[in-house]
DNA sequence: CGACCGATTGACACAGCTCAAATGAAGTGG
DNA sequence: CCACTTCATTTGAGCTGTGTCAATCGGTCG
């Protein structure tokens, strides 16, 4: 659970479309937070909720899910450190999902209020937010395509592969190696696949020797074939690196070892 | 294509949570449009472009799309009038799905930088723009669930009922009618199915005698069904008014005509 | 009238689901 | 240090929702 100072990769995440100013990154630093652990699988929010503070994730994983009939669960966003999961309580009045711990994270609670006052004293600051939200909906997008248009393997190649590509922005996945506390049954309803299906799809991953993946420790063997195989392209993600240099760079370093 | 003044329908959208001032409204009328018509099936910014105008609907529809390998399309969004179709211009570098008008339609262009000015001026303006983001996002968050979690039939309902339930607030659906030019093969690409499938679930929604769907003609014969086949709870949309109120009013006076 | 496009139908194939049970790893308490 | 529980992973077998392929039908337009 890596800590630094509690705003630092947000603030790293806001300045990757140019520097912010000094005044700028004051105002950040200055912004009460309360800092929290939560447990694997605390709810933090839930749907229906009247919205009372923003949450930042310093460390850890948190996603977000909603539930359909019969009982069906599907998990809509993984939330990586120096994500904001839940912005929307700046302006919405109630929240449409809930928010929930894949594993034990640490976050950082702030007051709407607070944050707003902060963003109406800096608009750049509010743009950079904003922007952050358009690069949310980006990836949302991508998530429908993946669920509508693409199999079982490629949905799951393709979630690896965007979550190896944001991990890296953050430094947290070297080598095409990252650390996620996500069990086969998360997986299965991230992907909107049965658990069952999750786990004979990451299975063929192994046997075609694209993905090692065993106790939240994942491994890509094969960066071009796992993109080729989940039809990934990281452009949406509005990366400030080409994943062409980035990624197939990591690989090199990584089929040596 | 109903007219009016261009920006009526973004007025009415934007004080859905409160009233503007008169110089709020004032500056969005002297927003520079510039109004066109675009002809069904027309692109008007495809991916990878570097965007350079945001589109408003003002009559018709807009959607936005994505390939998957294998030439699979996936629809990740309908955009209805009111609507911003590519807001992300703003503070986006470039576009990650392409954006064509499903039948004939009209759309104002506005330059980013001459949004970018109103909205630096009018942190009100900004701030109800931005909850126009957000609730996108909730959109998507949705249509992820529809698309993971829920069989073939579901998601068809849903997604008429989300239709019938963002025009109804555009005044485009009374009586729950709506006319849209959608075919089964558009219907099929945004709730990721086939088109021979598409045809067979209108059908069996004609059979339960829950939608009559004719020539771009929508009308809703059992909303109380269609939204429980759908799965269906309008929260997500954020809307002004509750549909518990709006749609089973409707439906009333639409059982007795 | 011919061309085209969207809707419709039938037959068959298969990806992925469900049910059910077994295996393995990790922790808990006696 | 061993029973016992718990939870995640794994495997097998049969079922089904949906896809694919290939026609046909019906309306519209030049």
């Amino acid at each position: 659970m890596e800590s630094g100072r509690p705003y630092s990769r947000l603030l790293s995440r806001l300045e990757r479309y140019g520097p912010l100013e000094h005044h700028e990154r004051q105002r950040i630093s200055e912004l009460p937070l309360t800092v929290t652990n939560v447990s694997a699988h605390q709810p933090i929010t839930l749907q229906g909720d009247k919205p009372s503070r923003c949450t930042l994730v310093l460390g850890g994983f948190l996603y977000t899910h909603k539930m359909a009939s019969g009982g069906r669960r599907q998990i809509t966003s993984l939330l990586v450190p120096g994500d904001f999961a839940d912005l929307q309580a700046l302006h919405l009045h109630n929240v449409d999902c809930n928010l929930s711990a894949l594993g034990p994270a640490v976050v950082a609670f702030v007051a709407p209020a607070a944050l707003n006052d902060m963003l109406n004293r800096s608009p750049r600051l509010a743009q950079a937010l904003w922007r952050e939200t358009f690069i949310e909906a980006a990836i949302y997008r991508e998530w429908v395509t993946n669920l509508g248009r693409r199999e079982s393997i490629a949905r799951v190649s393709h979630l690896i592969c965007e979550l190896a590509s944001r991990l890296q922005t953050v430094d947290l996945a070297r080598n095409l190696c990252f650390s996620i506390p996500l069990t086969q049954a998360e997986l299965a309803d991230a992907c909107g696949i049965s658990s069952v299906h999750a786990n004979r799809v990451v299975q063929e991953l192994r046997r075609l020797e694209l993905v090692e993946w065993d106790s939240r420790q994942v491994r890509i063997r094969n960066w071009s074939g796992l993109a080729r195989t989940g039809d990934f392209s990281a452009e949406y993600l509005q990366l400030p690196f080409c994943v062409e240099e980035a990624a197939p760079l990591e690989e090199r370093v990584s089929e040596e070892a």
